[in-house]
DNA sequence: ATCTATCAGCCGGTTTTCCGGATAGTAACA
DNA sequence: TGTTACTATCCGGAAAACCGGCTGATAGAT
């Protein structure tokens, strides 16, 4: 019997543990994504205007980055009037960014100048 | 006066502290690596091609990837014969991935299905 | 001396990811 | 309803990163 096809689901693929953890770490590999968390730290709620002014970048580039930190859970809305408000809500995103800045204390010209795998 | 050029030092460029921080993620971005450093901190010291056996990886691969690691400061070796040996030494390391993974346990199926930038 | 086990480096190809620029959608407001 | 902020999406092109396969180097064993 063939029946229609099963609904489909977020996570369909189990992805292994391991590539989800580096999943999570490559989102805040870029430092376009990871000045705005950051900035989203400091100054607790801007609407996305703001972002781009501060971080002269394109409105584009802020868009389609807070979308994917809004999909992983980095980042909640809040909509007023026609501004959309961003911030950092998870408490647990602060302590990974400054455990994060804890390490490079003491690796800053080690990583700076490491040039990965291939050359 | 045209003098020879300076000593080549290793961070030459000051990388601004985010794109710093972004290149320390993207470190452990990358499946393989991580999985080398997570398996180093569970089993303390290991070998090469003990890693290699381990996670099913190309000794090539994992080389470059144990370079990678060594260089920017999350794992250091110890010579003996011809084997050298890996461990993690460094407890912020430890903290980093555990602070990943606290902050992943809720978010797995977002991250999981997360398309990042570009579909 | 020769062979073997272990580790490192290089190269070509493919995939992923980022960006600029243009375009489209949406909600408030006159 | 039309205009004006504001936000989201699409499309090449370019750069970065990963990988497989091969080669080279060294230290111990035979």
């Amino acid at each position: 019997m063939v029946g229609r096809p099963a609904i489909v689901e977020l996570t369909s693929v189990a992805l292994p543990d391991a590539e989800l953890v580096a999943r999570l770490f490559r989102t805040l590999g870029d430092a376009t994504r990871l000045r705005v968390v950051e900035l989203l730290i400091e100054q607790g709620e801007l609407h996305q205007m703001e972002i781009v002014r501060r971080l002269d970048a394109s409105q584009a580039r802020v868009s389609e980055h807070l979308t994917c930190l809004i999909w992983c859970g980095f980042v909640s809305t809040r909509t007023e009037g026609r501004r959309t408000f961003y911030r950092v809500t998870d408490k647990r995103v602060r302590s990974l960014i400054s455990s994060a800045h804890r390490f490079l204390s003491g690796n800053q010209a080690a990583i700076a100048s490491c040039r990965k795998v291939d050359g």
